[in-house]
DNA sequence: GGCCAGGACACCA
DNA sequence: TGGTGTCATGGC
């Protein structure tokens, strides 16, 4: 990168400034899953809204989420918007949990690699690149990187040439950085963090900016 | 009252 | 393959 720190070096000193940023709040997988939906293109305040709600009526047990019919979901839904297709994917994504009994590692165990699983998670109507790398990440604790919307402004201001497209950086920062599961997972939290104050409603090319930042540690 | 948020998808050329 | 419209709510 153009301000010469690895990727490791990154998310170090992001961690350092920002501290324990908590990378996904949750209870459990299924509102790990759950969140990982409602919360496209819609603010984590929406999507807590929703997930209270969710909770209320079935104190998140699989089993008893995996029963609504998606007209009943939808009302408990409803603040974070879009709630036709997400009640739709709610309804097919439970419904294809219930055939692994909720058991997460019988969903790994069935796909002899993690790449043939995010493939098949793309399958879902709903699920595109982010959404299938929440769900690699968080709950099938697979490394990897999601190359959100905040991570491509933050490379692209760091002089990364890679990062204008989801796909290709994802796996240009995969192939060359190695953390543990919980840093990679840490990894997305802080740059969340770091995004959520300095990059909305920024261009994408404020590398100055990200060179004050990141070396006024 | 317009704009945007921790996207995804169909459609079009 | 790349660009554009659409889905929808809540907060500022």
């Amino acid at each position: 990168m153009k301000i010469g720190i690895t990727h490791e070096e990154l998310y170090y000193l992001l961690n350092k400034k920002q501290g324990n940023v908590g990378h996904w709040p949750h209870e459990s997988p299924w509102e790990i899953m759950l969140g990982a939906f409602l919360v496209q293109n819609t603010t984590w305040h929406n999507t807590q809204l929703s997930l209270k709600k969710i909770g209320d009526a079935t104190l998140f047990d699989p089993e008893i989420i995996s029963k609504l019919e998606p007209d009943e979901l939808v009302p408990l839904i409803y603040s974070s918007g879009f709630h036709k297709s997400k009640s739709n994917l709610i309804f097919t994504w439970f419904k294809w949990l219930a055939e692994f009994n909720f058991d997460k590692q019988s969903v790994i165990e069935a796909y002899p690699t993690s790449t043939i699983l995010r493939n098949h998670l793309l399958t879902f109507k709903g699920i595109g690149n982010e959404t299938a790398d929440v769900l690699m990440l968080y709950v099938f604790d697979q490394k990897c990187f999601i190359a959100d919307n905040y991570a491509r402004k933050l490379f692209t201001g760091l002089g990364c040439p890679a990062a204008n497209d989801y796909l290709t950086l994802k796996h240009h920062v995969e192939k060359s950085t190695e953390l543990e599961l919980f840093e990679w997972q840490d990894f997305h939290g802080q740059i969340l963090e770091y995004g959520k104050h300095h990059l909305v409603g920024k261009g994408p090319h404020q590398s100055a900016l990200f060179e004050q930042y990141f070396l006024e540690v």
